[in-house]
Formats: structure tokens, C-alpha cells, sequence
RNA sequence: GCCGCGGUGGUGGAAUGGUUUACACGAUUGACUUAAAAUCAAUUGACCGUAAGGUCAUGAGGGUUCGACUCCCUCCCGCGGCACCA
């Protein structure tokens, strides 16, 4: 008898499918569309993760069903490779980006071939071709041209490691997001992105869509928005006055507002600079809080220092009383008006200061929400006082948003560059549509410079350039790109890959969009998940998308843990490369158990031991054909599997639909564990079931069943509710709630009967004997619980 | 501090108002084997009991209900995100 070996058929089934093209979509089709995408991935010099395998055989899995299910499906793949992984891989090893970048494509696209996923490979993309990204420049260009990207000097968080600047959403803790580095600030012209325009947007859109709570809730955490009041208060300079706008969530506390603080950087400190006394001790306190990183002056623990403006006071316009004004670096420049009002006694944060100053403490809201000690105001409610008080000082309801613009400029050499011509006379000139792309040069040095241009900008030949406009001297941006660029339309490029008139076809576009499923890592909500779906709504914007929203639904998977429940590391050398477990257990057992693992949006530690579980499982499965060959089974199915089988059915098609990939594997472990009285036509079921989660070995024995075509060919099983019912049933007995009994009765039994039957058991006489029964409960095809008193 | 998710056997987990612990792993015993591996069979929440059986267990405490892992309240712990954002 034949063993089960993987290696044997897997690449045999592997050619088949790619012979015949079962993977190539047509992009019309009278049968219903299914848009399915994974995240592409980073073609790193690491190699496929157990963690890819996990996404892609679960989304393999889905397309695999809506395909048999009679779905014209949609399951493309590409490669995200343009960024700073690569070029410090190439400046590390010697060797070029683009040829890094072609040997880990190799690479990676041996390894996810090896694992018989049915992604439609003609329709593959490379965000590093130029034929790719003069579209990614070519929605640079909109961009520009509807003055959503602009530049500005500002300062930007710099990583003094990888010698970059690098996007709020780029730093973790204070430091660089991939190397770890503390990041520092430094003052660069950069290219910015207005993503602050969609802010209300991609909050108020994520109602349309079918995204997990989890990412829902963290868009709308960073996007941070509140509502609040700015309001003015009057600054005493001397004898003359001068205005200054606070921003403030709570204006229903201002009676209770006893000073003011600036931020440091703020310029109404300079302008007063004469009429503050104390001149000296302010500016020292100025230039310590600007030496001190961005990481130190947000450190919660620390100690709120200031100093008050001397000379100068503050009128509350809520009851004209004269208050101090103070600089400290609790407050920051960089949100609301760089000013807040103060209200010790409503905010932990002016309370700590208050109490370090010793300055007045006014509650003015009690328990109740109702304002006390504030004037006319005296009992009203909290909220509705709010909007009250800031129309009676004449303020405005105000919104302010955490997010910032996007900063888009990067100082490194792999990276898509920037479509823009610097022109003395002309200014920001864009690089006509017709010259696009703007190709990166070919140069040998490309490591990065760290004064903040790019490497790009010494290759003079290719930086100075005819004005387009003018015909005089210019030269070329020389900045590029963040990574994310490419990743932000990729899907777009899919519909329509070799398309050198348009990103893509409309009319693909419309077919296609939006994508019903989206699946990818949580680490990218707040970078491509949110910066994907800004950009598909610019494009909505301008008319090139149908829809404002690109994506149907999210979903994530955990992520997959090693053995030792730490994170995969080269240096904790807890490393599980699914090349050897595909080389030792095939690539069927390897996706079957990271979808048997656990729940597939939790985290969950690797088990070589339960993926073994899985090859047995398998192997089961494999031996039960020739049971089936020789003859041996029984050409009636029973009742009782009859039952099973549908009920099998049922939980595998529901069960793929809900992500629970587990239960649905552990239903069919249910079945095969009943094959002693296995039939034919169970069996072919059974392979049908399986097909999704373990394609090679599903299609060898389909085919050693003697059946000539694919089983992909074939159409998903359906179940018959009728035949999934129970004729006898497990009837509970239960005495006060507690199970104590059951008995098996035909299913349909009336209420009278059961009563009948169960009072006539033995067990239940002893356990009511000499109680009185107060009632019965009876809960059809379930139990009877008889109440008595104790 | 705020937001989100979670806490069930030795382990991964199942059950979303009705027998807690499906399925799998591990462990123990037995069969096959010179032996091991593989495979097959049996047992496997804890406690009491020779057994029949019983008692107790879903982070802790309370509530609703005939009945709670499941719903409600209070608290504890873990994970993830945001954070001197006024």
C-alpha cells in the first residue's frame, strides 16, 4: 500500500494547476465577482515567515471555496519593494538594491509556488518596476496639482540610524519603527501630504465598512479628534492688551480656569519680550525644553516644570478676574493653539502644576455634573454649559484632530523620486505627464548621506534638467518617496497591470471594486491601512474610483508566535522556516495546521508537535482511498452518517465564511474519525470539504478515485437541513437546573410524554422523593428541568 | 488615564442561555516489534468512593433566570493601541 508522501504530488499538482491556467481570472465574467487580496508582502532577505503562511492559506483557502461555489475570483500577488530593508541589505552585503531585490523575489516567489496557493501570477506586480511606478508619480502629480501635496520646512523626526525622516506613524516609543534607534528632530524642507483634509472622512466612513472593532477604534484613536471651544482671553501688556486663542474640550470649566500656560515655542513669548521681567529665567527655561527630545518632554512621570511670565496677566472673560500666564513644556506647540486655559481642579495635568506652583485650585463642577461657583451658571448641566459659556465669551466650537500631514519626503536612494523640477524662475514645476516615470538612476553609491539630502542629489546629470515650463536651468527633486507610496493604489494595479495609458481600465475598475476582503497585519492600521484608504478617496475625488471606500472588509490575523511564545528572531534562534516543513511534512500539513492552530485573529505560539497533528490527520485521511478502491465499504450510507456528512458540510461552509478555520478542520477530524461506515460518495464529499485547507493531496486522491477532472472543477457541496436532523435525541433531565439524568427519545416528543417518562425513572423518583415539584420546564428536542422545593 | 480585546483541563482551544472541557497536542497503559519509530486500542479536569455514584471547578465577588462560561454590575489580572493632545 502506497504511503502518504507530499513530497510526491505536491509539485506534481503544483505544474497542473499552472498548465491549465486554473488561476488566471477573466475580468468579465456572467458569473458573480469575488475580489480577494492578501497583503503583499516585503520581499525581505529573511524569506517567507510561518506568519505569510498563515494569511495567504487562509484567504488560499477562501478563494478556493467562492471559486466552487461559482464565483469569478479575484487572487492576485505582487511584491512591495521598494524601501529601507533592501537598501541597507544591499549596503550591507555589496551588493545593488534592484539586484537584492531580484534575488529575494526569487526567493519569495519560490517559496509561496512550493505552497500551492491559487494566486493568479499573470497578473503579478513589482512596486521597484518603472512601469509600476510611474503611476504611484503619476498620483504624486494629482496630488499636487489639487494642492494636496506641498512642501514645508518643518521639523521632522529624524533617525540619526538609518539617517531618514520619518512619518508620526514611522515612530514607536520615541524611536525609529525598524531599527530602534531614538529618534531626533531636524529641520528639512519635506514634501507633505494633506491627509488632515480627510480626517472627518476616514473617521465617518468606517461606518460603511466591515472592519474588525479593534482596527476601527485604533483609526479613530490616531486620527484622535475632539470637539472643544477656542476661546480668547485678553493678555495685560502694561496698559495695552493683546488676544490669545486656548483650545480647550472642557470651556463649561473656565470659571474654574485660574492661569494660563504657552508652550514654549510659542510666539506671543517673543513679541512680549520687552515687557516680560523676568526675561532672562524665561528664555533659559525656553532653551532647556528645546534640548530636551521629544521622548523626555512626553515622559508622563516627570516633573511639570514652567515659569511665569512676569509682568504679564490674564483676564478670564468668564468672570474678568486677572490670572497668570505661564510657559511650560507640559503644553505642546504642536496642537490647538500651542496655549491651553488651566483648571487644576478638572485636569491631573494642571492639578499637578497647580500644586507644584501653588496656584489656586476652583472646583467648579461637582459630582452631579452641575456647575457650582460659576456665576450665572450655577446648576446647570456640565454639557449643556459647555456651548452656554462659550457663547457668552464669544467664543467658537472648535475641532482639533491628533493627526498630522503627512511627511512624505524620504533621503534615500530606493525609493520611487519625486516628479518635481525646482526652477529659480518658475518655482515647484511637475514633471509632465508625458515624461513619466521619472526613473531612479543607476548609480553605484547609494548609501545615504545624513545631511539630510538625498544621495541622489550628487549625481549631477541627472539632477539638473530644463525647466518644462521655462526651458531654464533646474534640477530635479531629489527626494523619494516613503515605502508606503507604492503599497497605496497596488490594488488598483491588479485590475489592470500592463496598462500604459491608465493606473488601470475604468471599466475593470468598476468591475472589480470595491475588493469584498481584505485581509493583513494589525501593525499597518494606522500607516497603509489608513494611508490606502485616503488615498483610494482622493482618487474618488478626481473621478478615477467608483467608490469612496476601498475596501468591503478587514480582516487580521494573529500573528504567529514561536515555540517559546516570544517573537520569531534570528537572534533568539527560534526561526521556523516553511521551506523545512514543507521539505519534512509537505505544504498541505503546514497550512492545514496554521489553520487548526487556534483562533485565527488571535496570537498564537508555533507547535510542531500539533502541526504533526496534522500530518496524522492526513495520513488518515490518505489511507481511507484505499478502503474506498478495493471495495471495501458500503454502498448505503447509514442514517447516522448520512447525518454527520451534512452536518459536516454545514459547519465547513459557514465555518470558512466567520474565519473559524479551526472548528471547521476540527468537523472534518469529527468525520474521519466515523469512517468505518465511510461510502463513496461520503468520501468524495470529505475531499471536497478538505480540498480548501489542503489542495494537493485533495486533488491526488480525487484523482485516484478515477475522476478526470479537477475537483477544483467540481461545485461545493451543499447540505440538506432535513437530513441533518436527529431522529432520536439526547433528551436532559435536569432537577433545579442541575443535570442529573438524560434519556433517548424520539425527537419531536411532546411535552406530556416526556413528563410521563421521566417521572417514572428511577433516578428522578429518588431525587424528588418526598419534594414538592413547583413546576416543569420543557424545552423541546433539549431537556426538562422539574423545579421542586428543597 | 482613555479605547479595544481577552481570562475555560498539563497545553492550543470548543461551547454565546440548557450534559462545561468538542477537536488536537501531551501524558499513562496495552498491542505489534529483537528494539525503536510509525501505527492501532484504552484511559486522561480536581476531589471522595471498591463500585454505583456524589461533590466541586470556566480570574474574584454579587445580581438576573427554572437554569449562567455565556446576560448585567463591581473588582482583579493579561495582551494590544493611543497618550502631558488640554
Amino acid at each position: 500500500m502506497e504511503q502518504y508522501n507530499p513530497q510526491r504530488i505536491e509539485a506534481k499538482w503544483q505544474k497542473f494547476w499552472e498548465k491549465k491556467g486554473f488561476y488566471k481570472t477573466e475580468d468579465s465574467s456572467k458569473k458573480p465577482k469575488k475580489y480577494i487580496l492578501v497583503e503583499f508582502p516585503y520581499p525581505s532577505g529573511d524569506g517567507l515567515h510561518v506568519g505569510h503562511v498563515r494569511s495567504y492559506s487562509a484567504l488560499d483557502a477562501v478563494c478556493r471555496k467562492k471559486r466552487m461555489e461559482g464565483f469569478n475570483v479575484l487572487f492576485p500577488i505582487g511584491w512591495d519593494a521598494f524601501g529601507l530593508p533592501t537598501e541597507n541589505y544591499a549596503i550591507k552585503n555589496g551588493i545593488h538594491p534592484s539586484a537584492a531585490t531580484g534575488k529575494n523575489i526569487a526567493n519569495f516567489k519560490r517559496q509561496l509556488k512550493s505552497l500551492g496557493l491559487s494566486f493568479d501570477w499573470s497578473r503579478e506586480i513589482n512596486t521597484t518596476d518603472p512601469e509600476y511606478y510611474k503611476w504611484t508619480q503619476w498620483i504624486f502629480l494629482k496630488l499636487f496639482e489639487k494642492d494636496m501635496a506641498y512642501q514645508a520646512e518643518i521639523p521632522v523626526n529624524w533617525c540619526p540610524s538609518c539617517k531618514i525622516g520619518l512619518a508620526n506613524e514611522e515612530v514607536v516609543d520615541g524611536a525609529c519603527e525598524r531599527c530602534h534607534t531614538p529618534v531626533g528632530e531636524k529641520t528639512l524642507k519635506q514634501w507633505m501630504i494633506r491627509i488632515t483634509k480627510y480626517a472627518d472622512r476616514l473617521i465617518d466612513d468606517l461606518k460603511n465598512v466591515d472592519f474588525p472593532e479593534r482596527v476601527k477604534s485604533q483609526e479613530i484613536n490616531w486620527i484622535g479628534k475632539s470637539e472643544g471651544a477656542e476661546i480668547k482671553f485678553k493678555i495685560v501688556i502694561g496698559d495695552t492688551y493683546d488676544n490669545l486663542p486656548v483650545f480647550t474640550t472642557r470651556p463649561d470649566t473656565l470659571f474654574g480656569c485660574t492661569y494660563l500656560v504657552l508652550s514654549p515655542e510659542h510666539s506671543l513669548i517673543e513679541n512680549l519680550k520687552l515687557k516680560i521681567e523676568n526675561w532672562d529665567e524665561v528664555q533659559k527655561y525656553r532653551k532647556e525644553a528645546k534640548k530636551k527630545s521629544e521622548l523626555e518632554r512626553t515622559e508622563l512621570t516627570k516633573d511639570k516644570t514652567g515659569v511665569e511670565l512676569k509682568g504679564i496677566k490674564a483676564i478670564n472673560p468668564a468672570n474678568n478676574e486677572e490670572i497668570p500666564v505661564f510657559v511650560a513644556d507640559y503644553v505642546l506647540s504642536s496642537y490647538g493653539t500651542g496655549a491651553i486655559m488651566a483648571v487644576p481642579a478638572h485636569d491631573q495635568r494642571d492639578f499637578d502644576f497647580a500644586k507644584k506652583y501653588n496656584l489656586p485650585i476652583k472646583i467648579v463642577v461637582d459630582d452631579k455634573e452641575r456647575l457650582v461657583d460659576s456665576g450665572k451658571f450655577n446648576g446647570m448641566e456640565s454639557d449643556v454649559a459647555k456651548w452656554e459659556i462659550t457663547k457668552f465669551v464669544g467664543g467658537k466650537k472648535t475641532i482639533n484632530y491628533k493627526l498630522r500631514d503627512w511627511v512624505f519626503s524620504r533621503q534615500h536612494y530606493w525609493g520611487e523620486p519625486i516628479p518635481i523640477i525646482h526652477c529659480l524662475k518658475c518655482g515647484q514645476v511637475p514633471v509632465p505627464e508625458k515624461d513619466l516615470p521619472v526613473e531612479l538612476p543607476y548609480v553605484e553609491k547609494y548609501q545615504p548621506t545624513g545631511t539630510g539630502e538625498s544621495p541622489l542629489a550628487v549625481i549631477t546629470d541627472w539632477v539638473n534638467v530644463k525647466c518644462p515650463k521655462c526651458g531654464g536651468q533646474a534640477k530635479r527633486e531629489t527626494d523619494t518617496m516613503p515605502n508606503w507610496a507604492g503599497s497605496n493604489w497596488y490594488y488598483l494595479r491588479y485590475l489592470d497591470p500592463k496598462n500604459n495609458k491608465a493606473l488601470a481600465d475604468v471599466k475593470k475598475i468598476k468591475y472589480w471594486m470595491p475588493l469584498d476582503w481584505y485581509n493583513g497585519g494589525m501593525e499597518h492600521t494606522t500607516l497603509h491601512l489608513l494611508y490606502s484608504r485616503f488615498v483610494y478617496k482622493f482618487l474618488y475625488d478626481i473621478g478615477i474610483v467608483p467608490s469612496s471606500e476601498p475596501y468591503q472588509k478587514r480582516t487580521s490575523h494573529g500573528m504567529v508566535l514561536a515555540e517559546d511564545n516570544r517573537k520569531m528572531s534570528k537572534s533568539f534562534g527560534n526561526v521556523i522556516n516553511p521551506d523545512d516543513i514543507v521539505k519534512k511534512f509537505g505544504a498541505d500539513s503546514l497550512r492545514l495546521y496554521e489553520m487548526f492552530m487556534g483562533p485565527f485573529d488571535q496570537a498564537i505560539a508555533w507547535s510542531t508537535n500539533g502541526l504533526r497533528g496534522c500530518y496524522r490527520f492526513l495520513n488518515k485521511v490518505w489511507q481511507l482511498q484505499f478502503k474506498v478502491k478495493r471495495d471495501l465499504v458500503s454502498h448505503l450510507e447509514t442514517k447516522s452518517l448520512s447525518r454527520l456528512l451534512h452536518q459536516t458540510i454545514k459547519k465547513v461552509t459557514e465555518d470558512i465564511e466567520s474565519l473559524n478555520y479551526n472548528t471547521a478542520i476540527s468537523a472534518l477530524m469529527i468525520l474521519v474519525n466515523q469512517s468505518d461506515q465511510i461510502t463513496k460518495n461520503s468520501f468524495e464529499i470529505l475531499l471536497k470539504l478538505l480540498a480548501p485547507f489542503a489542495p494537493h493531496i485533495a486533488e491526488e486522491l480525487w484523482s485516484n478515485l478515477g475522476n478526470k477532472n479537477s475537483i477544483f472543477e467540481e461545485s461545493w457541496p451543499k447540505y440538506d437541513e432535513k437530513l441533518m436532523q436527529e431522529d432520536k435525541i439526547n433528551l436532559i433531565i435536569q432537577i433545579n437546573g442541575k443535570f442529573r439524568d438524560k434519556i433517548e427519545v424520539e425527537a419531536e416528543i411532546s411535552e406530556g410524554e416526556v413528563k410521563k417518562l421521566t417521572l417514572n425513572r428511577e433516578k428522578v423518583k429518588q431525587w424528588v422523593a418526598g419534594k414538592e415539584i413547583k413546576k416543569i420546564i420543557f424545552i423541546k428536542n433539549k431537556l426538562i428541568n422539574i423545579v421542586c422545593a428543597e
